[in-house]
DNA sequence: CCCGCTTAATTGTGATCACATTAAAATTAA
DNA sequence: TTAATTTTAATGTGATCACAATTAAGCGGG
């Protein structure tokens, strides 16, 4: 009688502050854990059981669901279903091209605008993933580490290129637990660090390089995970 | 009595067929016009507005709005009102940038699922814009060679940059009427039989400069039409 | 035990209304 | 006449309802 609807799904929630309107706090909401890979693929999410869940009305999970079909993070079938889209090899490879080939022009490009107290910021992320490593924080690994591209990219005040990462991220995102799962054993806090010095010494080539270094380390790591073949589906 | 609110903006109209959806058919329609650049940068949407002016509920106008601005194609500003986004050089700038970044990369990824009816149907595309060029039919121009491009990159079943792609042509949209009003002097077609000829050889490396080439021509024009400054404002 | 049809429940969409917030307009004071 | 303030109109958001389409369940026949 509770909520008989999907609300199998459990996901981390976070607080509704006063100035964050309703619709908003939903689409972060399930934005955040799509990004952290809280909800797999496949599952099926509807307007109803999610507002039933999260105690709202159906018009904001309505909007944000929607937002979130544009972003590509899910997918609204021609049946009326909504869904977390399933993975195929050929998209998984298409979409780490693209993450590299957006993200290293993002980095050069935000390179001159990079000020000390970004720097500061980018080191202050870099320990606080380093924590949730020791400690094991799968969705405090994976947020954090998005929060430290993001941050490097936005120091350009032009930029238009970061909501395309982001997207890119979103469809990437059930799977980026499986990367992080896999985290503790390669340097991807390595990669961070040279980003940082090349900041510092104001090197863009080094740069490009660390950065597409640690975006291919996420990726080698999902592709040493035994069974990864089991995640995708090439069946629509 | 009729329509005292912002019904002075005269936007081509397109059937509402019956398979299509209110809201996509919405969607379809503001999307097309901002496309072509039949609406300009400034002028301030409203929901109520554009509903009795297409003669539809404000729901379906709610839900493409919000859809358009998570594309970037109108800006929904803090103070409630979504307007057409202003352009500043610098944004301009990395627009074309990330066109010729993801387009190029685009092009290539499609190349090796290129069939001899995708070339036809090509050719067929381009015929038509020298057609358009020659009665000058700027919104035609516009959407044919949109259309050209569109058709190259999704030769890739497995694409995932077209949305991408799309939404930078969404934000550059108002100002492709300028660079469209100069083509008749520019060789954009050129460009495109050269994009064709490099199909037809399966040239990786021809094809990726005929696609850099036809971007570049039509930033060019752009920048030579005078007081293009006028166009652009930086301040928000 | 399995397959086809009928029925019931669920879903997304569109429409309408209430409300708080903000822009626009009207009014007043200097 | 102009500037500040009050009043009015308009806007976006959230909520609820009706409806058509679709799916899931129930059921009878093989």
């Amino acid at each position: 009688m509770k909520t008989p609807k999907a609300a199998n799904l459990e996901l981390l929630m976070l607080e509704k502050t006063a100035e964050l309107k309703t619709n908003q706090w939903v689409y972060k909401l399930l934005r955040t854990n799509l990004l952290c890979g809280k909800i797999a693929p496949g599952v099926p999410l509807t307007i109803r059981g999610l507002a039933e869940a999260l105690n709202v009305s159906p018009m904001p999970v309505r909007e944000a669901l929607h937002r979130l079909a544009c972003e590509g993070a899910v997918e609204a079938k021609n049946n009326r279903r909504v869904i977390v889209p399933l993975m195929t090899a050929e998209k998984f490879s298409e979409l780490c091209e693209l993450r590299i080939l957006l993200e290293t022009h993002a980095a050069q490009s935000a390179l001159p605008y990079v000020r000390e107290s970004d720097i500061s910021n980018l080191e202050r992320i870099d320990t606080a993933i380093n924590k949730a490593v020791q400690r094991g924080d799968v969705e405090a690994i994976s947020l954090l580490n998005q929060d430290f591209h993001r941050h490097l990219y936005s120091a350009n005040p032009f930029q238009i290129v970061v909501p395309l990462i982001e997207s890119l991220w979103l469809q990437l995102g059930p799977f980026s637990r499986i990367a992080i799962s896999k985290l503790e054993k390669i340097y991807i806090v390595d990669r961070h660090v040279e980003a940082i010095e090349a900041l510092k010494q104001q090197n863009s080539f080094a740069l490009r390089r660390a950065i597409e270094a640690d975006i291919r380390d996420g990726i080698a790591s999902i592709n040493t995970v035994e069974g990864i073949h089991g995640y995708f589906k090439g069946v629509a």
